[in-house]
DNA sequence: TATCAGAATGACGCTGCAGTTATATACCTC
DNA sequence: GAGGTATATAACTGCAGCGTCATTCTGATA
């Protein structure tokens, strides 16, 4: 009564929620989206955000550990760039998918689900 | 010097950000998981998660609120069933990649980032 | 109408986490 | 080494949101 039929451990979906919870920020979205266009210092990320060093730095540092960015370091500075590409394949789908629906919206108008 | 030079306004990413955050709870997910084999009752994802009845409810609420579920009422009880397919097509990616970066880690060890 | 099952809502506590300030560390130049 | 720039880290604060308990609402059935 209780059991859950389709096989889906809750390990997994802990890792899974993890991993688009690191999505889930704007100021993190930002980041990324500023690496898209190519490796990039702190402190071009912090001009670039809007954002301070110390946040941009711990937004980085969360990026890393759970592997979406990788850390180069070039003499004084660190130089961060994109590991996981396929952040930008998920963002992609998510935009059409407001797309579509904002469009949906637009010419259907009303009816709520 | 602060500004940003692609153009991705902060609302969009607020918006993509906030559709992260649905996906970003493993409770979520599992009961978007029990609806991808189809439309289910409050009380049939309640026994098939394992959660309680008000914090179900609460979850599909939001789902629908976000227009990710939608309700049908059939006599006594309330049937959801998912209204954005395109969920199932990022959860695939976001495995895919877990599944990569799994193997890459166990073949190749070691090395951060 | 009374009663019961299914579902939704309100109020509350607790935890996680984004952001800030202040400080520490690393590296380069003089 | 002194001083400056770049980055990281620690401690703290505030808030958002998950889960629970209690309650309410809705529809079916007697």
């Amino acid at each position: 009564m209780t059991e859950n039929n389709d096989v889906m451990p809750d390990e997994m979906l802990e890792l899974i929620a993890q991993r688009f919870r690191l999505l889930s920020d704007p100021m993190r979205l930002k980041i990324l989206h500023q690496l898209q266009s190519g490796e990039k210092s702190v402190t071009e990320l912090v001009n670039n955000t809007g954002a301070s060093q110390p946040n941009v730095s711990k937004h980085l540092s969360t990026l890393r550990t759970h592997g979406l960015v990788k850390r180069r370091q070039q003499g004084n500075m660190a130089l961060f760039s994109i590991a996981a590409p396929f952040i930008f394949d998920v963002c992609e789908i998510v935009c059409d998918s407001m797309k579509t629906e904002w469009e949906q919206r637009s010419s259907l108008l009303g009816q709520p689900n």
